[in-house]
DNA sequence: CTGCAATATAGGACTTGTCATATAAGATAA
DNA sequence: TTATCTTATATGACAAGTCCTATATTGCAG
C-alpha cells in the first residue's frame, strides 16, 4: 500500500502526468521503492476512482494525463504518514544461498560473498555519488531527502562489512 | 522463485512433512524469508508436480504427507546456490514516510523515528539472543547459518545508527 | 521526408504472496 | 466424555507487482 502513497506525494509537490510520476521515482526514490511504469498507471486510475486524484485532460492537444491530490488525497497521504506501522519484514534470497551453503562448499560461498561485494561496492559509489551531490544543509524536506539516501549507505556499508566478515570466517 | 529453493534445502537435510517445514523456517529462516503457510503447501505440490520432490503418503496411517527432494530437486538446488544473481531491489516504506516526512514537520518525523528505533532494539536484542545461543565454532553449515544472524544483526545496527544520526540531523 | 527515439498511456497474462476459512484426526485436560 | 489444542493439509479470493505488448504522438537527425 506504499505506491499509492508515494504517488500522492509526488502529486503533493507538483501535478504531473503518469509519465513524469516514473521518471521523478526513478531519480530519487528507485533505491527504496522502485516502481514498475504499468504500476503506477494501474494505481493512478484506482487513486482517481477513489477520488484521491483528480485528471486534467489533454494538455494542450497533447494525449497526457495531468494528475494533481485532492484535498481527499492529501488528507490520506498525511494520515499515513503519521501511522507508525509494524517494521516490514524483508526478503533476502542472498540469505537462503548462504543458510544452505554447506552444499556448494566453502569456494562456492566465497564466489557468492565476492560478487555480492563487487555489487555492494558498485552500489556505494552511486549512493556516494548522489550524496555528494546534495547540499547538506536545506529546508526540512531537503535534510529527510539526504536522509533516506544515507539509509541506503549504512545499509551498504554494513552490508559490506558483514560480507568481509564472513569471508574471513570461511577461513 | 526463491521459496522453492528454501523448501527444497530444508528437504535436502531430511525429509519433512509440510507442517514440519513452515516449523523449521519458522524458528531459523523466518527474519529473511518468512513463509507462508499456504504458500508452502502450493510450493511443495507445484515442486511434486515438477518432479523435484517425491512425496510418501501416510506415516502409518496418519493423514501426514512426507516430503523428499529426488536427485533432480538437488540438482536444481544446488545450480540455484552456484548461481550468481543480482542483488534484489528492497522496499522500504519507512523511507517513503521520510522522503515526505516535510509534511507532517520535525515532531511527526520525530515520532516515527522514535517508535522505529523501539521495534529496531527489540529486533537487536532478538537477534543477540539467538546468536548467543549458537556456538561460534562449528562445521561450514553451522558457520553459514550462524553468518545469516549475524547479517541480520548489522543490519538492525545499521539501522539504529541511521535513526539516531537523523534524529540529531532533525534538530 | 523518413525513420528513429522519446513521450505517453494502457491492458493481458502471470507470479508470488497474504488472509481467511474449511476440514479432519489425534492428544490432553477438565 | 466433552471440549479444546495441536497436528496436518488444502482451497478460494484477493493484492501487489512484473513482463510483455500494443498504440499513438511528437520532435529530431540524417
Amino acid at each position: 500500500m506504499s505506491l499509492r502513497h508515494a504517488i500522492l506525494g509526488f502529486l503533493a509537490i507538483k501535478p504531473m502526468s503518469g509519465y513524469d510520476l516514473r521518471k521523478h521515482m526513478d531519480a530519487s526514490v528507485r533505491h527504496f521503492w522502485p516502481a514498475d511504469q504499468a504500476q503506477i498507471y494501474r494505481t493512478l486510475q484506482a487513486l482517481e476512482a477513489e477520488g484521491l486524484v483528480s485528471v486534467e485532460d489533454t494538455d494542450n492537444s497533447r494525449q497526457r494525463r495531468v494528475h494533481s491530490a485532492t484535498p481527499a488525497g492529501l488528507a490520506a497521504l498525511d494520515d499515513w504518514l503519521r501511522t507508525v506501522q509494524p517494521v516490514e519484514d524483508s526478503r533476502e534470497p542472498f540469505l537462503i544461498k548462504m543458510f544452505f551453503g554447506d552444499r556448494i562448499g566453502p569456494d562456492g560461498v566465497r564466489d557468492l560473498l565476492l560478487a555480492r561485494r563487487v555489487e555492494a561496492e558498485e552500489m556505494l559509489a552511486t549512493l556516494r555519488g548522489i550524496a555528494a551531490s546534495i547540499p547538506p544543509k536545506g529546508d526540512l524536506g531537503l535534510r529527510l531527502r539526504r536522509a533516506t539516501l544515507l539509509s541506503g549507505l549504512r545499509h551498504v556499508e554494513a552490508e559490506i562489512q558483514w560480507i568481509n566478515e564472513t569471508l574471513q570466517e570461511l577461513d
